[in-house]
RNA sequence: UGGGGUGUCGUCAAGCGGUAAGACACAGGCCUUUGGAGCCUGCAUUCGGAGGUUCGAAUCCUCCCACCCCAGCCA
């Protein structure tokens, strides 16, 4: 852990500082991460990860990596591959405690035997509708089954033949007897196992019968002696259930669930269903795609995960409803990286400018700092020639006030580099385009400022033309046009931003660049940060993600003057 | 019109009866060979509302209001 992701009080860590005061759990600190196989990790599941790897951490306890596999539909390796990955990415160690809810199963079914000796479970055979019926509603008491009363051998019976598979999906289910009068719905004799005849991932065909979460979860925890289990706030409502379920078959240790608010980031969606329908209907590439939230996307975006840990600290853990401003992981993505990327210079919209007075077969190397508050991350050569590229936008033939670039008769800091004062410029006569400029530089002032005082205020990012190397560069912007696109509902596709990504097919940068791994973060100088996509072919030109831009402190001035 | 939760700055979020932290955002300024970074300054007389208790309330009590979750054989 860095300074930045030091963990803050918050109501959990002060429950569980109470009970270390008071010895509850005999001194332990024991949590788990508990994802379902069935999507990817994104930035919401993190912040779950931070809390309970950091507090595991923190108060020398452990956290389990446990596999919540109890729906085979849906479930699958490759989700299981991406998460074991994800968590280690985004830094944490589970040492030799993964897990699987599946290894359970056989443990499962023994508790749930014993809730039936008990006479506390009985084997229901309503149909799913009738079940409902019999459910009552929110304002409303359920009515009792009509097998509600089955004696325990028959329950023995029945749920031994369901596991044996002499039954159809949805035949009969095991319910825990418990009140269906309940106020609360999840108290009204809830389902804790069903028929399910599809395979699963890891136990094949040997099961029929799969335990319902809230059956398994309570359970799992406590095998695995957990003890605070840290879900979010749609299971507060579950945990009388949990409760109950641990009082009838747990003598001790018995876990305790805490509840906190899940994480929303605004102008993104973070919920599995609908990550998943991106990338099944092809608004993204994949899982993977650099604008999703998830920590594969992230991953390959380029954001540090120092910077998300950093971001899950800030936050904070609270109950309440939120909504985190998307402009606050960026900073904390910029944040980082300012202090890591060493800094390049590259072109996104070249302008060619020629400089009359330099000699046509002349070639220097600056020796750029690789950081300029940082002398010790290097330095590196960057060739200088006649020719060169710059940004289109540092150019425009009719400056508005502030303007600090290159215009007609103003010059101009090259950064590391000369001053150049504009000469001329080359229009397309069809078009009106800007095809070149025209300029002189002043040889005197290759290492300062010009001894004759004079002020040169803008700089502006170059690139020689002959040593240039061609990258393509992919922009990324908010994946969403709108804060809350979750408010929309299942009509949230429509506020997809339909410019989250700009491909820019060959910008000209600096020789440095050519062969840099994927995924190291570079500055490219009052642009934004980089970083080569891990997807390339070797064959085809390397392709640079926008990991986030600069802050444009310009692009607001210009707003204002603008309006 | 049942039950469970939550309401403090634009957004997160501290605060736990002694007189509203911090961060992001925003607005000014300084500095600068990145209009970056850094630095400085400003930014809730008020805590969903109304009453009450108290010398003193965001913190305690009462009532009210708003929002979120729950009627999958999902998790």
């Amino acid at each position: 852990m860095t300074k930045n992701d030091a963990p803050v009080g918050d109501f959990i860590r002060e429950i569980i500082e109470d009970d270390l005061r008071t010895e509850k759990h005999r001194g332990r600190v024991a949590t788990r991460f508990p994802p379902e196989p069935n999507g990817y990790l994104h930035i919401g599941h993190a912040k779950s990860v931070c809390l309970n790897f950091g507090i595991a951490a923190q108060y020398g306890g452990t956290c389990n990596l446990r596999l919540d596999d109890t729906d085979p539909s849906g479930e699958s390796l490759e989700y299981v591959q991406s998460i074991i990955n994800d968590v280690h990415w985004l830094g944490f160690d589970w040492g030799n405690r993964l897990f699987y809810a599946s290894d359970y199963f056989e443990h499962l079914y023994q508790f749930a035997v014993n809730l039936i000796k008990a006479g506390k479970a009985y084997v229901c055979s309503l149909n799913a509708d009738q079940m409902r019926e019999y459910r009552g509603t929110l304002t409303e008491p359920g009515k009792e089954s009509p097998y509600r009363n089955r004696s325990i051998e028959e329950n023995l019976d029945l749920f031994a033949r369901m596991r044996a598979g002499e039954f159809e999906d949805g035949a009969h289910v095991l319910r825990a007897k418990i009140d269906m009068a309940s106020p609360n719905v999840v108290m009204r004799d809830p389902i804790i196992y069903r028929i399910k005849r599809v395979p699963h991932y890891r136990t094949g065909t040997d099961w029929v019968i799969y335990p319902m979460y809230d059956f398994a979860h309570c359970l799992s925890d406590s095998l695995e002696k957990i003890t605070h289990s840290i879900c979010t706030l749609e299971f507060e409502n579950n945990r009388p259930l949990y409760d109950w379920i641990v009082g009838e078959l747990i003598a001790h240790d018995r876990p305790r669930q805490i509840e906190f608010a899940r994480l929303n980031v605004s102008y993104t969606i973070l919920s599995k269903r609908r990550l998943i329908q991106l990338v099944e209907q092809n608004y993204v590439t994949g899982w993977d795609d650099p604008r999703m939230p998830t920590v594969a996307g992230m991953r390959r975006r380029g954001y540090p995960p120092e910077a998300i840990r950093t971001f899950c600290a800030k936050i904070g853990v609270a109950k309440k409803d939120n909504l985190v401003d998307i402009a606050l992981l960026e900073a904390c993505v910029r944040d980082d990286l300012n202090e890591r990327a060493p800094r390049v210079m590259g072109v996104l919209r070249p302008l060619k400018v020629i400089i009359d007075n330099y000699p046509e077969d002349r070639v220097e190397e600056f020796e750029c700092a690789n950081h300029p508050q940082n002398s010790a991350m290097g330095t590196r050569k960057v060739p200088f020639s006649r020719v060169i590229y710059i940004e289109q936008d540092d150019f425009t033939e009719n400056p508005p006030r502030k303007y600090k670039r290159l215009a007609p008769g103003k010059e101009v800091r090259l950064r590391s580099s000369y001053v150049i004062r504009y000469q001329g410029m080359v229009k397309n006569e069809q078009t009106g385009e800007i095809t070149e400029l025209h300029c002189t530089y002043d040889p005197e002032t290759r290492n300062g400022p010009p001894p004759d005082g004079r002020k040169v205020d803008g700089v502006i990012h170059w690139v020689s033309a002959n040593h240039a190397v061609p990258v393509e560069v992919r922009l990324y912007d908010r994946l969403f046009q709108v804060p809350d696109p979750a408010a929309s509902g299942d009509g949230f596709v429509r506020h997809l931003n339909p410019h989250s990504l700009e491909t820019l097919p060959s910008c000209p940068v600096e020789p440095s660049l050519r062969d840099v791994p994927s995924g190291s973060p570079y500055q490219f100088e009052r642009l934004g940060y980089f970083c080569r996509d891990s997807k390339g072919t070797p064959s085809d030109p390397p392709v640079f993600n926008r990991i986030v831009s600069l802050r444009d402190s310009w692009a607001k001035i210009a707003g204002k003057e603008g309006k």
